[in-house]
Order: C-alpha cells, then structure tokens, then sequence
RNA sequence: GCGCUCUUAGCUCAGCUGGAUAGAGCAUCGGUUUUCUAAACCGAGGGUCGAAGGUUCGAAUCCUUCAGAGCGCGCCA
C-alpha cells in the first residue's frame, strides 16, 4: 500500500502505451521519472515529474505536456478529486473522499505489516556489528553502531529479507594476551595479595577485570597461577567466556540479540587463513613486497622488510596491506580475509558490516578483499557510525582509557533507560557527530523525541481507555461510509508517507529517517489533539462517551503506525505515562 | 602530506536515489488548561544551504577546486 508506487507504475504505464502509439517517446531509462511528496504550499498528496522528465526528449513544452498527461491520468481514476499543473510542468493530484475511505480501510487491514515491501526481492543479509575486542565491558562508543546494526537488522526483516546478525569475537592476538595477563595478576591478587602491577600500561587496570577474575575463582578448575605461560591458553579461554558473557548482558539490556557470535581463533585454528591467501596468491592479489613507513610521529622504530602483501591498490587503496608479521603470525587483517571468505560461502546476497569512525579508514582494503575474492562490486557495504560527543552540565565529557574515566553502556541505561538510549541513538544521521547530553536526555518534554512520540501513542491509547475498548484489538464490521475533513486527511497523507520512507531508510541503510518521521507525525496527531479544544467535532469522544467510526479507524491506524515505527526502533510504547 | 566524514536559522539538526517559495526543535518574544493526558498546542521574528566554478530545463542535493572541523593513516585490534 504504497500509494508512491502505484502511482508511479500507473504513470510509467500510460506513457509506455503512448509510445508504443509513437504518440510519445520515452526514454530507455524511466528511473528519473517520480512520484513524490509535495511541498505543503501546493495543498495535494502527490506529486510527479513525468513532464519534466520527457520534455526534452519530445521537444515539448513540459507545462503542456504535463497538461495533456494530465488528462490521461484523471481519466476514469475513481480516487482523484483534482489534479494540476503548476509551474514548471510538475503535475499535482489530490485524492478524494472515496480513496480516503479505501486507504483507511487498506491500512486497518494491514494491521502491523503496514510499510512493508512485500513486492522487493527477498535477499539473505548478514549484518556484522558490534564486534568489540572481548577485554571489558561495552562502553557507549560502541553503543551507537551497536544500535545502528541493530535497527538496520530490523528494517530489513520488517521488508522480508533474511538477516543473520553477526559479534566477529577478536578473541586472538596480543591485546587479548594482556587482557589474560591482566586477569592473571587479579587472581594472584585475591589468592595471594600480591598487588596488581601498576607500571605495566600493557595491562588492563579496570575493576571488571577483578570481577572476571573472581568469577574464575568461584568455579573452582583446577589450574595452578604460577606459571602464566603454562595456563595462558586455559585462562584465556575462561577469561574470554566471562567477558563475553559481560558483553551478551549489554547487548541484551540494550534491546540487542546476535544470532551468532563468530570466533576469530576457530577462523585460524581451522587454517582457513592459509586457504584464503593461497587463494588470493592464485588470483594475483597476493606478493612479497615492501611498503613505505607509515607517515605517523613516532615511526623511528619502522623496519622496511620484505613482507607479504594484499594488493589493495588494485582496488584504490593507498598502499598494499601487510598479512604477516615479523614472526610469521597473521595479522589482524589477514584473519579479518579468511573471516570474510567465511561469510562470502556461506552464500550471502549481501554483506553489511557496521563500523565505528575510528576504523573508517579499514574499509577501503576490507570491501577491495571481498571484491577480489566474490568478484561482485558492492558485496560488501560498510556503514560507519561518527562518534558520539558526551555532554554533561553543558560540558562535553572526555572518556579516557584511564581506569573508572569512561562511561559503560551500563551506566548509559541505567542513567537513561534503553528507549531514549535507543532513540537519541538514532535520531541523527549515521553520517554526523552526535551530541549526546546526558540532562536533556532525561528530560521529559518535547526536546525529547522519544517521549514526544509515545506521548501520542498514549493520548490514544487514553481515548480507547476512556471508552472501554483494547487499542490491540482488531476494528470489525464497520461501513466505510467517512467524510474526513482536511484536517483528518492531513494526517491520512502523513500515513500514505510512511511506506516510503521504510523504502528509503531500506534501501539507503538509513535507520534514522524512522525516528525523524514518527516525530513528525506525532507532531501532527498533538496539533489535531489540541483542535478539541476549540472544536468539539475534532474530540474523539462525543458526550454520551462514543466514538464514531471513523474517528476509530483514524485513531487506529495512527496508533498502528506509531507501533510499527517504534518496534523497528526497537522501544516501547506505553499505553499510559 | 594522504584518505574518509561533516559544514543548512543564534544553538542542535532534518531535507541530499536533482525538482516548485529550504523545514523542525531549542533559545527569544507573545498567547492557549471549566476539554479525551499541558510530557501538549497556536503565533511572531530569525537563512547568500562554508566559498568559488561547472553539469542541467532545474542544484542545499551531482562534479571540480578551495577553506574550516572531526576521525583515521603501524607487523595494534
């Protein structure tokens, strides 16, 4: 029920029949052609550029080209009231009571599929995100991408793709070997006293990690903490599976579930890294070769050697990148190859990976290997996630490595909840640095979106209280007879929009255009609310406390709407605040 | 130095798969509650869409150059 659509294909259709009538002629492409939302001023519901589009091609004047399409359009179209022409030749059209009735009745029927694109093709994603290092708990920089894969993973099984959401655990290389060493001297610590060394900065200092290491203790394995070497592979295990399971319950708290959590260690140990280089080796894109020192302060300490190397450059990256160490051990991106080989045979439509600003600058050699290994182009999309500013008492808030100096996701949601966390979260661009300002965010008004909008939800949810009826039962045996006035239909057309941006915040990886919208028409539903006041046809409750049908139905499917959005958001909506 | 992202109202930002007179919130000023939730609403002022070129019938949106901000640029992960 996507009124853009139908339009647009009626459209494309009937200038298709003209020019198989060489009345018109058309060109090979129609994609520029488009049914949009109209600018408010004009006072209709949609809006093309068909005219504009083929007066070029046809020579023609586009006003008068639009008048004569025009003419095509209305013909025998039971739902438009008007339709006209303005200025340069866009062609506006204004639906009628009757295709009200029926686009209500439509949407009722829908009930929570109402947004959803059900024509699209049904592709199988996998959606990387999260991903942090296994050596603490979430702390609020992964908390944006955390939330940003998540909604995306929801948008996309809301129009019926397959997604499998996917933790690549980092549990391999030296900073988890200083995460158990870190462990190691905790639990020597509580055993025997002795104190955690405070010079060594390769060492995590953070109290969780006294937490683990009691954790450890409490299970009682048979394991001697004298020697790290001979336990590091067992502590590293147990240390790994508690700090996993710290980072499983913030995800969980924020509303978050993988389907899989897949392990950097079992990719090597399994040799697949091996398989994949000799791939590439196969493909050309893998050689012995020397690289230039990184231009960074302190590069004193750069050794130029031979080493083995990804050709990236083929695919426009600065540099080739190295795969091997120095003592022959891969490194981190020569495993994050074969991790990625993994997901392409696992026969995948479309790979998604969610990234954090800080490591934008790893896309160009990650997205050349999957090209080089699939041979598709855009395989691979990386969405980065900018960083959030923290702002409290009106001062940005600097997080440092230092211990107890940065904020947790825990801390986040119990200070805030999950839902504005969530919301806030999401409700700017992917694209821009957000401020996230701990005190407005707790305020309860309208700078705060998320109340905003389930405030409306909840003024609704008042009006079926009030009536005795249940907001999640369904609206039967009703004639569509209605006579919506311009102020119903106002917010009617704020519905037929909603499809559309599903659409695009679909196609675009683009969760925030979900938030922005149920704002707006929250925005719209408390204008109407406040009508009551003057205009007692505009209450939704008459004296003897009915309800018309039709202010039932409107009440509904706004409901309805607001539910949708807000179960892609992933927030509640409460019946009563 | 190179790469990525950003630059829209005093502030924070939407709008960018090219479209019509560029929109919200906050802040400022002025109003609304015998009424289904005032966590709300209505009104006013506020703009060279960072700058300059280009493509186009048409540019905040696409391209180029420049300026400013953020992030990144190791055999780390």
């Amino acid at each position: 029920m996507n009124i853009f659509e139908i339009y647009l294909e009626k459209i494309k259709n009937i200038i298709v029949k003209l020019s198989k009538e060489n009345q018109i002629v058309i060109p090979d492409n129609l994609n520029s052609i488009n049914v949009d939302i109209p600018p408010a001023q004009f006072k209709c519901d949609i809006s093309t550029n068909v005219a504009l589009v083929l007066s070029k091609i046809n020579k023609q004047d586009p006003f008068e080209l639009a008048q004569n399409l025009s003419k095509l359009i209305k013909n025998k179209d039971k739902n438009i009231d008007t339709i006209n022409v303005a200025k340069p030749g866009f062609i506006n059209i204004k639906f009628n009571n009757f295709f009200w009735n029926d686009f209500s009745k439509k949407v009722l029927n829908l009930k929570d599929e109402y947004g959803s694109n059900t024509k699209g093709k049904k592709l199988k994603y996998l959606i990387e995100f999260v991903s942090a290092n296994p050596t603490g708990p979430l702390h609020v920089g992964h908390c944006r991408g955390a939330i940003l894969g998540d909604v995306i993973s929801n948008i996309l099984i809301f129009n019926n793709h397959n997604v499998s959401k996917e933790y690549y655990v980092n549990d391999h290389g030296n900073q988890i070997m200083n995460f158990t060493k870190s462990v190691f001297f905790r639990i020597r610590e509580i055993k025997y006293g002795e104190k955690f060394p405070t010079n060594n900065n390769e060492l995590y200092p953070g109290d969780y990690i006294i937490d683990i290491a009691k954790d450890i203790i409490s299970k009682k394995i048979k394991l001697e903490f004298d020697d790290f070497d001979k336990i590091s592979n067992k502590l590293k295990k147990l240390a790994i599976e508690q700090s996993l399971l710290m980072i499983k319950s913030n995800l969980k708290n924020l509303g978050i579930f993988h389907d899989n959590f897949q392990s950097e260690t079992k990719i090597i140990e399994n040799k697949e890294v091996q398989l994949v280089i000799d791939l590439l080796k196969k493909k050309k894109f893998v050689y012995e070769g020397k690289i230039e020192a990184p231009i960074s302060e302190d590069n004193k300490d750069w050794v130029e050697r031979k080493q083995l190397l990804f050709k990236s450059t083929d695919f426009g990256d600065d540099k080739d990148r190295a795969l091997q160490k120095s003592d022959n051990s891969w490194t981190y991106f020569a495993s994050d190859v074969a991790y990625h080989n993994n997901k392409i045979n696992r026969n995948f439509d479309i790979l998604i990976n969610i990234l954090g600003a800080d490591h934008a600058g790893y896309i160009k050699r990650i997205t050349s290997v999957v090209e080089a290994l699939s041979n598709e182009k855009n395989k691979l999309i990386c969405k980065v996630s900018q960083l959030v500013k923290l702002i409290k008492d009106n001062k940005p808030f600097k997080m440092s490595k230092r211990k107890g100096d940065y904020i947790t996701v825990e801390d986040l949601i119990n200070q805030v909840g999950k839902d504005a966390t969530r919301f806030i979260m999401l409700s700017r661009s992917s694209d821009v640095e957000l401020d996230f300002d701990f005190d407005k965010v707790k305020e309860k008004s309208k700078e705060n979106h998320l109340y905003y909008v389930q405030y409306c939800y909840a003024r609704i949810c008042s009006v079926f209280r009030k009536i005795n009826k249940d907001i999640n039962e369904d609206v039967e045996n009703i004639s569509y007879d209605f006579n919506y006035g311009e102020e119903e239909i106002k917010i009617l057309n704020k519905i037929s929009q909603w499809p559309k941006h599903v659409d695009i915040a679909s196609k675009k990886l683009e969760p925030h255009r979900i938030p922005v919208y149920l704002y707006e028409l929250a925005s719209d539903f408390h204008s109407y609310w406040n009508m009551g006041r003057d205009d007692k046809k505009k209450r939704f409750i008459d004296e003897d406390n009915k309800i018309a049908n039709d202010k039932l139905v409107f009440l509904k499917i706004i409901s309805n709407t607001i539910k949708i959005g807000m179960q892609i958001v992933g927030v509640n909506t409460p019946t009563k605040m």
